[in-house]
DNA sequence: CGATATATATCGTATTACGATATTTTCAAA
DNA sequence: TTTGAAAATATCGTAATACGATATATATCG
């Protein structure tokens, strides 16, 4: 099971894919400042946006399904949401091991501004990343 | 200075941010388990590929630029890293402030595993994240 | 030469994710 | 229906790490 095929990688490749990764720190630290910006941890926001996404009120699995983190973990999220005003928490009457998830008014308008300053972001960075996304796919595709 | 556009957002807009930004953490959590694998925290596979991929021995704040993080915290990262057998340090001539990396052996054969695996997840991975990539931008444009 | 800036390092602290574990509820089979 | 296993959420202690504040050494500039 040697699964080494062509170990030789080149300076050049290492640069691309670091640039690669740059590029997707540079989104994701703008993401992190502009949730600081409003007062929200970087969680707190992927977790609205998660929660916002959904079609209605979804569960403290789902959060921790979509920011793949262990249900405990997103069972503290949520708890510090709750304590931030953000989310409200109501028992699913169908199963009631579930918590069903509504965001405050206060979190979808803080959403609302995020979302839309990260949509403006977007436009400037995306071509960066497409960029260095591709650059990187020609070098694992061996063109 | 009202920077509010028009703000009304719809659930599937969020639902598209928010499937680009689980593709996100999908590859990223690809990345940080494969270093895991290999004995590596995700920050020191990050800061050999940043090293791998410059021109020479790069500085500890040349490491701080491309990973994002304060001065301070590179400093301690690199250390972590002589004490793991990653790196090592020299006095550089020129200004003796500064401090030069070079990657051991070691941490050669280990970037060049990790990297390899990441090419080709990323010929997995790369097709959904430039589809979330284009959704989004579908909507950030108001086509 | 002296003041200031720069590069790196150290230390204490805060945040947070997780493992281990507990509790409540559901569900299936006897 | 009772019982036992599985599932959803919660709690607690702990470990990892990034940062602010600060220190030290060296460089640079006036």
């Amino acid at each position: 099971m040697s699964e080494e095929s062509d170990e030789r990688l080149s300076r050049e490749e290492y640069a691309a894919i670091a640039a690669f990764r740059l590029e997707l720190r540079r989104f994701l630290a703008f993401s992190e400042a502009a949730a600081a910006k409003v007062g929200l941890p970087a969680q707190q926001h992927q977790a609205l946006l998660a929660i916002a996404g959904h079609d209605g009120p979804p569960t403290v699995g789902f959060v921790a399904e979509q920011l793949l983190v262990a249900p405990q973990t997103a069972a503290e999220l949520v708890s510090r949401m709750v304590e931030a005003g953000l989310l409200t928490k109501a028992a699913s009457p169908r199963d009631r091991r579930r918590v069903a998830l509504t965001p405050t008014p206060k979190a979808e308008a803080l959403l609302a501004r995020l979302t839309a300053a990260h949509l403006e972001e977007l436009r400037t960075l995306e071509p960066a990343l497409t960029r260095a996304l591709g650059r990187m796919r020609r070098r694992s595709v061996e063109e």
